[in-house]
DNA sequence: AATTCGGGGGC
DNA sequence: GCCCCAGAATT
């Protein structure tokens, strides 16, 4: 790893740069540790752009601590769905318990407290210090990484623990040359608007210390292994209406998509196994059943094909059949895709 | 150290 | 198609 050869004027540099260019973001509105805490759980793997109408809709209902620790965890699902990585809003809802049963309502300020919130790991609780405290704590995140490998022309895998340790020691040492906030944003924001797959240099305040701007090896960095292979999961999922009202189950506590809502779907089985399977698990009476084409859908590790039909039941109760447009709970993409094929 | 957690955007 | 994204918890 090549030394970033005038630290200082490197921190100051990146520093107002962001001062002068940053993004107008919602959450930038605001020195509220919750709100900071809130947007930086929404924006784990996930794009500002489309975390932002989320954080407007959840501020809005959940304005305090008290108030989201007070909710049921079905609402704050509810008003997850469709973020995706969704134990984060357990995480949020756990954390918000937490602060009012262990810091009398008030979010933690020190570092470790911080850190020991649901879901909040180190570069979390860096990015809460040093952005709503103004602590010199670094947060090193996927754009940051990003950044200072080409920087510093980091010589292996970003992915591995060690290379993360040794750019946060790095970036540990630049941050008391600034306002913390300003440069732990700065550096994220470069990594978002100018520092991306393909840089544009050309607008980087940065690049006269940046080892691979000066090589012209832009496109050597970072360094990475290539993805896992997804696997293929094929299903049979049925859609049950009756009296206009759809079925629904909760699914399991534990594993993908857990304790969500979800279409009824059995995987490598025959039509008519699934269905019985089906009945036994319902005690319903399957009446009827027809194909209706098929949809797939990507998750980060695998893939579902899911094989549709529509099926009428005999049905002695009203439990789990909700109004489709008015669900108690979340339910996933990929079966409101599949409910959006079937309407068509 | 590797795997498991969603979903969308960019090219 | 593949990669990437303001990662954390579990195995």
């Amino acid at each position: 790893m090549n030394p970033i050869k005038k630290p200082k004027q490197f921190a100051y540099d990146l520093s107002d740069w962001y001062r002068h260019h940053h993004r107008k973001l919602a959450f930038r509105e605001t020195n509220d540790p919750y709100f900071i805490f809130l947007s930086e759980m929404m924006l784990q793997q996930t794009q500002v752009q489309t975390m932002l109408p989320y954080f407007e809709q959840f501020t809005k209902r959940f304005p305090t601590i008290q108030s989201l620790a007070e909710a049921s965890l079905d609402e704050v699902l509810k008003l997850w769905e469709g973020l995706g990585y969704y134990r984060r809003a357990r995480y949020v809802h756990e954390s918000a318990r937490m602060i009012m049963d262990e810091h009398e309502g008030k979010f933690p300020e020190d570092l470790k407290a911080i850190q020991s919130l649901k879901g909040v790991g180190k570069y979390t609780a860096g990015a809460i210090h040093s952005i709503a405290y103004n602590k010199p704590t670094p947060a090193v995140d996927g754009n940051v990484m990003r950044v200072m490998s080409r920087v510093t022309g980091y010589p292996s895998d970003i992915m591995e623990t060690k290379s993360i340790r040794e750019i946060e020691k790095l970036v540990a040492q630049l941050i008391h040359y600034e306002e913390p906030s300003d440069f732990t944003q700065a550096l994220m924001e470069l990594g978002a608007l100018v520092c991306v797959r393909t840089p544009k240099c050309e607008a980087c305040p940065i690049r006269d210390y940046c080892f691979a701007y000066k090589q012209n090896k832009q496109s050597l960095y970072p360094i990475k292994k290539s993805a896992k292979q997804k696997v293929t999961e094929h299903y049979i999922t049925f859609v049950v209406e009756h009296n206009n009202q759809l079925y629904l189950s909760r699914r399991p506590k534990t594993g993908l998509l857990a304790n969500m809502l979800g279409l009824p779907q059995y995987q490598g089985q025959s039509l008519e196994q699934a269905l019985k399977a089906f009945e036994t698990e319902t005690g319903f009476v399957v009446l009827t059943s027809k194909a209706f084409g098929q949809v797939d859908h990507v998750f980060s590790h695998r893939i579902w094909h899911m094989r549709i039909y529509k099926v009428s039941v005999h049905a002695k109760s009203n439990e789990h059949f909700y109004d489709a447009d008015a669900l108690p709970s979340a339910l996933s993409r990929a079966h409101q895709k599949v409910l959006a094929h079937v309407k068509k």
